[in-house]
DNA sequence: CCTCGTATGTCAAACGGTTGACATACGAGG
DNA sequence: CCTCGTATGTCAACCGTTTGACATACGAGG
């Protein structure tokens, strides 16, 4: 690998020149500047991102930390965020933690390690505790930790419009099929509110919590397919994520309940697969690309004065598509 | 920042000493031991990666180029990646390149400024040219580069499997949905097996391309509908990706074409979303999480000695579901 | 001729950690 | 008492780049 010594011996200069044509600071010739660019353009030369992070205290990378690069929502978010992060010229170090507390755990210290400048947290099992000490912003989805910022959807608007929808068209028998309830994650407010409203309407939806510890989609269809059977009369059903909710159609074709005639269902993220599904899935839209962009900027942007708290609630609305 | 210093002031000891705990060479008491990981501990302290990286020439980190990282395919093989990264104690920077031949280039030399220790290219506009003067082992996905290993599925057996079991089921009007036969992968081979098998047996396919630079879900209906339209005696499609086959799928739903009573469908590739689908897909499996593994074996255990080309092709195999 | 602006060079410290060479100190075993 | 193994310290170079302080050299303008 050349180094900035390489450029300068070939360009007949100093390394402190080359440094200046680098950083393009000082006086400099356009002749000395033409002369170490060529240099660097035969040599292949890149400057060595490491020994200037050393230098800099800042390596222009964004720690991203994930449960499931797999799952639709997170792909379509991580996508979002790697673009954004490298619209302000940040390189994204991904972390799958697979839903393990202690990978995650694992990676915010080896991402502290790499000396980060900032850290997106959409991965939920930590403890508090753990970010004490941490000298990078964090951002965090969905979830409230103490001092940090974080972005997340209207959730309760986004349950309240799913129970409101359910109750329009008339449905009675509702099922609610959400991630477990005991993380403290923000999205619970989407069953909170839909259990709210269901109440007011005098109905007691049958819920339905996936395990804390699994990721598996088949742990769905185990979830699923026993709910379809012991209620048949179910006439609707709000899934909090569109993937639950493309399980759930899945199984209605295979059990032939017809959607929407016999059973209703709403998800809720609106990724592009819910346009995918058969018959295409009414859900509830969150602004995931406008959501990745603020996270982003909260990442990138957090200047020593505004390190309190900044909540960004997105707006949601309803996507009425064919299941509802 | 807590750095060796302050770690070593902590314990009253050496920056040397604390090195020697650190990297556990040459005599160490269990009493200074215990001393100095209670000071790395009271203190927070973790070694900066970028100071060893410098010095070791070492980054531990893997590059990962993709096109998009919200396709199904490549977000199961990014997952994959970054777990069997992270087994060998490497991490992932991942690059999406939206198929953009421009910022591939840009994430070449971005990775190289970086001191990536590997890079694996899961994105193919990219000229030969543009790897000359990497000094990292580089593992391609589906695309063969003068020296580079490479790993792909068995893409010609692919398209017999495909094509095979649309004739053995009696399709005589059939169709192939394949990406750009321009850009020059291996996954053309998909499309070179179908014709030759199809040719064989007399019958003359309509093949649609998607367009190079689109990567765009709407550009896939744009394909379809009219090709669905125009061919209503079509009685098989081979898409080559499973993506691709959803949308098919979901077309034949909307313009009430019975699969598989009236139209066969395969795809390709056997993510998980080909069992969300309605009905559930028959599609040819390669195995991602294996391709990811050796990639990931490649990118890391390249001895000098062998630096030359490695082909890793992997079986494929069909899965019958409900489509074909 | 002096001065100023321009253009470059020289030198060294700094970023944080690693490593090798070498010194020192202590206790145990012969 | 000498030696050896153990345990630690001291010191400095090194990784590649940046930056500041300071020197030097040249040509133009007054």
């Amino acid at each position: 690998m050349a180094t900035i010594k390489d450029v300068a011996q070939k360009a007949g200069v100093t390394v402190t020149t080359v440094s200046r044509v680098l950083n393009n600071r000082g006086y400099l010739s356009k002749d000395t500047r033409d002369k170490v660019f060529q240099a660097m353009e035969e040599l292949n030369y890149k400057p060595n991102a490491i020994a200037r992070s050393l230098y800099a205290k800042k390596s222009g990378i964004i720690g991203l930390i994930l449960p499931a690069l797999r799952h639709p929502f997170f792909a379509e978010l991580a996508g979002f965020i790697e673009q954004y992060a490298n619209l302000h010229a940040y390189k994204l170090l991904v972390c799958d933690s697979n839903h393990d507390a202690l990978r995650e755990k694992e990676f915010v210290d080896l991402l502290k390690s790499n000396q980060i400048d900032a850290l997106i947290m959409a991965s939920h099992t930590l403890d508090v505790r753990e970010f004490a000490g941490l000298d990078y912003p964090i951002v965090t989805f969905d979830r409230i930790i103490d001092g940090l910022s974080y972005v997340c959807s209207d959730n309760y608007r986004g349950g309240v419009l799913a129970a409101e929808r359910l109750i329009h068209v008339g449905c009675e028998h509702v099922a609610h099929i959400c991630g477990n309830l005991q993380l403290d994650l923000l999205s619970n407010d989407r069953t909170k509110a839909f259990l709210d409203v269901m109440d007011k309407h005098g109905i007691n939806p049958i819920i339905v919590q996936t395990q804390t510890d699994v990721f598996d989609y088949k742990h769905y269809d185990n979830m699923i397919y026993p709910l379809l059977k012991d209620h048949p009369h179910l006439n609707g059903i709000f899934a909090t994520s569109d993937l639950l909710a493309a399980h759930v159609l899945r199984a209605c074709y295979e059990m032939n309940i017809k959607v929407p005639g016999d059973l209703r269902v709403i998800g809720y993220d609106d990724v592009s697969l819910s346009e995918l599904l058969v018959p295409q899935l009414t859900t509830i839209h969150q602004p995931i690309q406008e959501m990745a962009e603020m996270a982003v900027i909260l990442a990138t942007q957090a200047q020593e004065a505004d390190r309190f708290q900044q909540a960004h609630v997105f707006p949601v609305h309803m996507i009425q598509r064919y299941t509802c």
